[in-house]
DNA sequence: CGGGATCCGTTACGATACTG
DNA sequence: CAGTATCGTAACGGATCCCG
């Protein structure tokens, strides 16, 4: 949505929450940034069709929101500035999560496995259905991979920051755990086709499977 | 954002809902009709702002991509047709929690209770802080009273439907409940200065007030 | 009077080209 | 690599008008 024009007249979280996120592109990339750090050049290219214009301006009101900083470039050669979230645009994640719960039904059958994003992988497809009441008094950690990305997960919501050992690390593809979501197979088909290997005690593996609702 | 374009390129669940539910108004447009089964003058009334134009627009789009459906009015008079949310609509209302939720420090403080509108207060102050964990192993129904409307609501998610005989009645306005998830008051303070009344068992009240996190 | 449709000026967007 | 400049097009906001 235009960033002169806001829902300015109306008492409600959701439009002041739209005033600053409901820009086009905005939310996209904010997930960008949720994956990793990244570059303007990174960005373009990570998302398909925007008009640099349109991310310089983007990036710039995001930035003076604070969404989102600029932090000079650690890389050394040429790279200038890398952009990173706050704190604040990180709790925008829950917004994301109820975004991309909704639109997996949508999602067309991957063709191939790049096509999906391990991030949009995990996020969406397990860390989406993280359900607290079964992950109540287990305390364990899970490390899942998706090719050579690593994802620390937790029992305990927000206990994924300390690298400690996993008690179950899962091996698959991003595009199984779609295919799980919309219901083209099942956990135990996937594992038992070779297609999720698990190494870990057995109590972890039927928590997290109980936790993250995995049949 | 502009309805002919869209995140064509991109594998993601967040791009797909995007391009239902990101066109500028959707998500307030759906709002209103969580709120309430509303004709055209009703929403161009609640959304101060939109263009007709827009309006019809939208409510076209809304309706071709399952959100929304119009139903003819049962009211009789001039009026023509009423706009109801579908099953697929109402299933984007995490998605507007998590919106409100986010944005409610954005804020600013309510000036006069009709400023604050009922729905916003229920689904944003009180059930979006529903704590499952909590809630677990109570079977309790609340009804909450603001003003004149009421809502009720249950420990038990997605158990409201029933209209049983509440375990605790609470009466208050909506300021209340913005001012007490702003951190100007607490539930406690409230009580104290009569500006929240309950009625009900004293272990209902505990169990509420431990299932929405109210102090 | 409710429920829109038409028209118009302004703004934002997308595509391509260009520059420090 | 990291943007800026320019330009044509599409969408928006506001006002007005139309029809039952």
């Amino acid at each position: 949505m235009p960033a002169t024009v806001r829902y300015d007249a109306q008492y409600c979280p959701i439009a002041r929450a739209l005033d600053v996120l409901g820009d086009r592109w905005t939310l996209l990339i904010l997930r960008e940034l949720v994956i990793a750090d990244q570059r303007f050049t990174d960005l373009r290219r990570n998302l398909p069709g925007i008009a640099p214009t349109v991310l310089t301006q983007r990036l710039r009101s995001m930035a003076d929101q604070g969404l989102i900083t600029t932090r000079p470039s650690d890389g050394g050669a040429g790279a200038r500035s890398v952009y990173t979230m706050t704190a604040r645009g990180r709790e925008a994640i829950p917004v994301m999560r109820a975004l991309a719960r909704w639109g997996l039904p949508l999602l067309e059958e991957p063709t191939d496995d790049r096509d999906v994003r391990a991030w949009s992988a995990v996020n969406v497809a397990i860390a989406g259905y993280y359900d607290p009441v079964a992950a109540a008094g287990v305390d364990e950690r899970y490390l899942i991979r998706i090719g050579d990305e690593e994802f620390p997960l937790s029992s305990v919501r927000g206990g994924g920051a300390a690298r400690e050992e996993p008690d179950l690390v899962i091996d698959s593809n991003a595009r199984v755990w779609i295919d799980i979501r919309q219901d083209r197979l099942t956990f135990a088909q996937a594992r038992r086709a070779g297609l999720i290997r698990t190494r870990g005690g057995r109590s972890a593996l039927a928590n997290f499977r109980r936790i993250f609702h995995l049949n």
